[in-house]
Formats: C-alpha cells, structure tokens, sequence
DNA sequence: CCAGGACACGTTTTT
DNA sequence: CGTGTCCTGG
C-alpha cells in the first residue's frame, strides 16, 4: 500500500512519531508545530499501515471544536472509503465518551436511563435548594463557594464521604452540601459534569467485567492537550488503558493555563513513570511565527523552572521587530491599537487577520469604544455561550418537559415563565408536597389539584400550566424536530414573551429563538434508539453551541489570552502589560500562579505570526479609580534587541486630565514616588513599587525586603520618607 | 408583577 | 465605574 501521502510534507520527528512502533508515546508540542498534523498522521497511520481495526483506537480532546477538528481531518486523510470504518472510531471530549459510556450502562452506573446533565447554571440553583433544606448560611458560605468547592472536590476523584470528619467549620459545611447536593442530584437523576467523569470512572472500578470489555476493545488510546488533564481524567486514562493499551499524550508543559480549574501540569510530568517505555519526541521546529517572535516567546519562558525543556525554532526569517508601545491611559492604548488596525487594513489585510489579546474581559470595553468610534468591525469571542442564554435554556427547559414532566429542574425553571400567575407562594406549597412526599414537583401538582389543597386563583394558574404541557406534548407528536422546537417556543408563549420585551435584548433573544430552530433543522440524529429530541438535548448539554450565530463579516478578533490557545493571527496585539493586570495580582502571589501567568504569556507570543505588538498603559482607570502600574515583568523578560519602542507622533498631546491627575498623585500619595524608599513603625524600611486608588483609598505597595510586599493604605500607614 | 434603589463585586473557562 | 442581584413599595 502507498502510504507516501501519510508522510509527505513531514519533518523528521513528526515522522518518528507517526511511525513509532506500537507503544506508549509522549509527543511534547511546542506551539505552531504541527501537533494536530501528527496526531491524525499518526491514526491514519495505525489504521492503514499497521492494521489495526479503527474501533480500537479512541482520540480524547478537551473541546468539542477541537473534536470536531480532528474528526474532520481524519476524514481528509483516510478518504471516503475509510468512512464505514470511521464510525466505529471514537474521537470526542473526555466528557462526550464518559456520557456516551454512561448512556449505554446507565444501569451499572446506578443512573435512570433518562438521566439529565446539570450545567453550571443548574448546578448553582440546585446548591441553593440544597442549602434551604440544610439552612446554612448563605451570607457566610456563598453558594458559588460551594459550587467551585463540589467541583475542585470531583475533579480530584473525592466524594463527599471522603472528606474527613473535623473541626473546620468550612470542611463540615461544604462536606454536608456536598453530601446533601449529591443525594439531590441521586434523587433528581442529574448529573453535573464532573460527576460524568467521576462516574464513568468508579463504573470501571466496580464493574471489572466492563472494564475488561473496554480494555480488549481500545487498544490504541491518543490524548490531546494532555496538559489540561485533571486528575479524574488522568486516573480514568490510566483505569481504561490497563497494561495492554498504547497510550499517545500530546502536549506542551509550556501552554498550560487552566492549573486553576484543576488541570494537572504533572500529569505530563509524569506520564513516562506511570507508562512504562514511553517513546517520547519533541516537536520543536515551529510553522507558525518569525524568528523575532520565537526568541521572544523562547526568552520568557525560560524564565520558568520545572519545565520538560524544549525550544522552538525556525527556519524562516527574523521578520519585525516587536513594537512595544507605552500609553498614557487605556484609552490611548485602545486609540494606539485601533489606529494601527486601521493602517494594517489600508495595507490590503483582512481585520480577521488582526486580533487583540487581553488578560481579563474587563479591558475589552474601551477596545470596543474604539473600533465602533472609528467604525472598525470587531468580533469578541467568549462571553455568553448559546445553550447558556436565559431565553434558549427556557425553551430547552418546555422541551425537557415534553420528555419528562418529573424534571424537577425544567419544571421549575419554565413553571412561570412566562408569567401566569404562579408565584412563589403556590411554588413554596408544590416543593413542600414533592419533598414530603418524594415524588416530583409536577406529581406533587397534580394531587394538590386532586385534592383541591391550593386556593383558587393559583389552582386555575396552575391548571393552566399542566394543560399547556398537555397539549404542547399531544400538538407535537409527528412534528420533526425543527417545527416541534418552533411549535413550543410559540405555544409556551415565550416568543411573545420576548417580543414584548422592550430594547434590544428582547429583539436578541427572539432571534437567538429562531436560531434554536435553525440549529435544530441542521441536528445531524445518529441512529441511536432515542428519540431525535432527546439526541438533540443531550448534545445541548454538552456542547456550547460555539458555532451559532456565526457572521462572516471581516470583523477584527478580540479574545482573552485564554481563549486565543490553539489560534494564530498575522498581526496580534498583546493590550495591558502591566504588573498587576499581567501577571494579574491574584496570581502573582505565588511562584505557581506566577508561572501560569507567564505560560500564559508565552502562549499570547507565541500567537503571532508575523508582526507582534506589545502595549501598556502607564495609567489605567479600573473599577472606578486610577491605577498606576508599572510595565509587566513580562516585557522586561524579552530581550532589549528584539523590541522597538514606538514614538510618539507629535501631533499626540498628554490628555488635559492628566495634569490634574498628576497633581491628585502628589496629593494623595503624600508625594511619595516610585522608588522612594519609606520607614514604617512595625515594618520597617522599605521601597514604593506600586501605586493604586486615590483619596481615602490610595495605597502604595511597598516592598519591606524580607518582611515582603505589603499594600498600605497611604492615610493611615504614616509611612516616614527617608 | 414591575420599577427603582441599595448594595456587592470585579481573572482566566470547558464541559 | 458598570453590572448584576436582591429587596421593597406601589
């Protein structure tokens, strides 16, 4: 068999990785180094070279995009004939095979075949009804503190009754939510998402039969962005791969951003210990940017310990210097930024060629101002997913109903919305009888209405409500998919609900309606035996819907530095270099947090091809109040010869508040400046290196030596010049 | 039920 | 400073 068209257009180590002997693998990818080419050579490679039957091998990916990617690329290379075959293959998030696995063994896996999948949303509101049955607190343990506790807790692998017994009041709280969010969850038949992978984990521990079943089957198991692994994911991994499997980790150590939601950068650490003879290959000949940009990014990030060690090169040209420009505020950052764009534009380049990174989604504002002042396109990405909006997860909600009227969670969400005269009073009464009673909220409704138990006027509301599921359910039988969706989003009154709703947002959420309804006509159904709505809903659950609402208009690209991961531009700007923004100060705390933040960093480099662009303000309005930081250490880490700092044109006046600004500085700050050292009564000498706030709220932050970095407040710290 | 005011809060995000 | 949430009064 030919197989040169596997291996053309391949540099040496992508080759040695894609012909490896069957084996465990380590494949370290440095940014823009071909990491998604190797990974489908390398299936494409198993199935047609070394023979091995494609419902063997299963690829793990952390996004649905990236799934979607890669499912797409196999198609290219293993061509129509493999299609039959390709089925069989499993590519998907860690999250989509766990719910997939759950799917078929619900039983084993103690769920009821209907389970539901609880979103953060979810989540949250459960946590809160959990909390009413327990009467905790909500002012001393805010609920989201619960939630992220729940998470962090499933993410390592524990259950609630892990925890050990103390005294730490926070412990003993967040141990009986947990305990009293998990029988909620048993009780309701949800599932949060990181119960899905907890769960799919434990069901191989308790079902060794199972276990055995997956264990002969996959017998080639690869793994994307094995950075991002959390420890559930990681022991699941390890669980199913057995002694038999070949297990391929691709990742770079480098570009690991998420250690605060849980991602493990140990893991990769630590995968040649666990998988034995491990054949690993460094990707380090990078396609993507100039030899400016990779010294740049190289330089940073060797500022790092306790990397694997790697270093990117390239053949192509030095390219640009690094422009690096120094604002007097955001705004002329944003003015700076935007000016160029439009330069870049005028030039014959797309605007989606153009993109601006930023640490937090704050900064993006006075970006925005900007490009619409100067009638710039711009697209931002993030922010408010699809199936996450209040109107599309209200119409989900009628649709879970017409599935199952005992889910608790869409019987409430939907119970009046929109309003019909249900208020709180009758909904207290229907959860009182459902918990008494155990049994759902829309059972409790129907024997409170048997037993005549509600007073009139909420019986009639009530009434009202379990016709209109009862008609919704009977109108809709042999409608598809498509005109069942639009049939209830118009029967359920919410179309007209939010076209009554005045402003744009009404006008946003019918269109996002109907683009439910588009969503649903385009739903590819597997030929699984549930029914196309159920399908549909599941891969509600499970997808954000990234893909909606797409417009093609060239439109400039605005994302945080997070979201950039995996992406690459021509032009990038990198917005805000400064100390406290980036690094952010809740993260420069810590050596870890420091190093995230620079990974962080190096990734933003790192996606710039051509020309990159670094900026930071000298003064910066935040959350209401002057901030002066100084520039990031980041910027300082780049060798000198590789930047040019940009000039200012002299046309650029310092805006006129500045003045007064300056002369509010030597007020409030007791003209101190940067770098004047000060005497404290309890701390001793220090220096000044940071400035923020102003009145009664100015602070400095001074640097007492051994003592470390402390901020004080400048009217009561009577700091003494010396 | 809605409007309006007080009040808290503000890093990064996928599934 | 701007936004989202909670509470109160009509």
């Amino acid at each position: 068999m030919d197989v040169s068209h596997l291996l053309d257009k391949l540099n040496d180590p992508q080759r040695e990785a894609v012909c490896a002997p069957a084996c465990h693998q380590l494949i370290l990818a440095g940014a823009g180094s071909g990491k998604t080419r190797v990974l489908v050579h390398r299936i494409a490679w198993l199935i047609q070279v070394m023979g091995v039957p494609p419902h063997r091998i299963m690829a793990v990916t952390f996004t649905n995009k990236a799934a979607k990617e890669m499912r797409e690329r196999l198609q290219q290379v293993l061509g129509d004939a493999s299609m039959a075959a390709f089925r069989n293959l499993w590519v998907g998030t860690f999250h989509s095979i766990a719910h997939r696995l759950l799917k078929t063994h619900w039983q084993d896996a103690g769920l009821p075949q209907n389970f539901h999948i609880l979103d953060s949303d979810d989540q949250l509101r459960l946590i809160k009804r959990v909390y009413q049955g327990l009467t905790i607190d909500e002012e001393r343990w805010p609920p989201k503190q619960a939630q992220w506790f729940i998470n962090e807790q499933k993410d390592e692998g524990l259950r609630a009754a892990h925890i050990g017994e103390g005294h730490d009041p926070f412990l003993v709280t967040m141990k009986a939510v947990y305990a009293g969010y998990e029988e909620a969850c048993e009780r309701g038949g949800m599932v949060d998402f990181a119960e899905l992978l907890l769960r799919s984990h434990e069901l191989w521990l308790q079902k060794p039969l199972l276990l055995k079943h997956y264990q002969e089957r996959f017998s080639h198991i690869l793994v994307d962005e094995f950075q991002d692994t959390n420890a559930v994911q990681y022991a699941w991994l390890r669980v199913l791969a057995g002694n038999a499997a070949h297990v391929t980790a691709v990742g770079d150590d480098d570009q690991s951003i998420y250690g605060w939601r849980g991602a493990r950068i140990e893991n990769i650490q630590h995968f040649t210990k666990h998988f034995l003879e491990t054949q690993t290959t460094r990707l380090e000949q990078n396609y993507r940017s100039t030899k400016t940009i990779l010294d740049a990014a190289n330089a940073v990030i060797a500022n790092n310990a306790a990397r694997l060690g790697k270093h990117l090169w390239t053949e192509d040209t030095a390219g640009e210097l690094i422009d690096l420009y120094a604002a007097f505020n955001e705004q002329d950052e944003a003015r700076f930024v935007v000016e160029r764009i439009e330069n870049w534009v005028r030039g014959g380049n797309p605007r989606a060629s153009a993109a601006i990174l930023y640490r937090s989604n704050a900064q993006s504002r006075v970006l925005e101002e900007a490009l619409i002042r100067e009638g710039v396109p711009y697209r931002i990405y993030g922010g408010q997913r699809f199936y996450e909006r209040l109107e599309i997860k209200n119409a989900l909600a009628y649709l879970r109903l017409l599935q199952s009227r005992d889910n608790d969670a869409a019987f409430e969400r939907v119970l009046n919305t929109p309003t019909r005269g249900i208020g709180s009073r009758t909904e207290e009464t229907l959860r009182l009888a459902a918990r008494e009673q155990n049994i759902s909220l829309y059972q409790a409704a129907l024997g409170l209405l048997q037993h005549n138990s509600l007073p009139g006027r909420a019986a009639t509301a009530l009434r009202g409500f379990l016709q209109l599921l009862a008609s919704l359910e009977k109108d809709t039988q042999d409608m598809n998919l498509a005109s069942l969706v639009g049939h209830v989003i118009n029967a359920s009154g919410l179309l007209e609900f939010h076209q009554n709703e005045k402003g744009e947002r009404g006008q946003a959420r019918v269109e996002n309606l109907q683009e439910l309804v588009n969503a649903c006509g385009a739903f590819k159904t597997d030929d699984s035996d549930l029914s196309p709505l159920a399908q549909f809903l599941d891969n509600a659950a499970l997808d954000a819907g990234d893909a909606q609402a797409e417009d093609y208009e060239d439109a400039v690209q605005l994302m945080t530095l997070h979201s950039a991961k995996g992406l690459e531009f021509p032009l990038v700007f990198l917005v805000g270099l400064e100390e406290n923004l980036f690094p952010h100060k809740m993260s420069a705390g810590t050596p870890e947090g420091l190093e995230e933040e620079r990974r962080l960093c190096y990734v933003g480099i790192t996606r710039a091809m051509h020309k990159l662009v670094m900026c930071y303000a000298e003064t910066r309005r935040l959350y209401g109040s002057e901030v002066f930081n100084s520039q990031s250490r980041f910027i300082r880490e780049i060798p000198r010869e590789l930047l040019q700092e940009v000039r200012l044109k002299a046309s650029i006046t310092r805006p006129v508040t500045s003045k007064l600004q300056q002369q509010k500085v030597g007020s409030d700050f007791g003209n101190f400046g940067l770098g004047q050292n000060v005497r404290h009564s309890i701390f001793g000498d220090g220096v000044i290196t940071q400035f923020e706030g102003q009145g009664a709220s100015a602070r400095v932050q001074v640097n007492f030596g051994k003592q470390g970095s402390k901020w004080l407040v400048v009217q009561y710290a009577k700091l003494e010049a010396v």
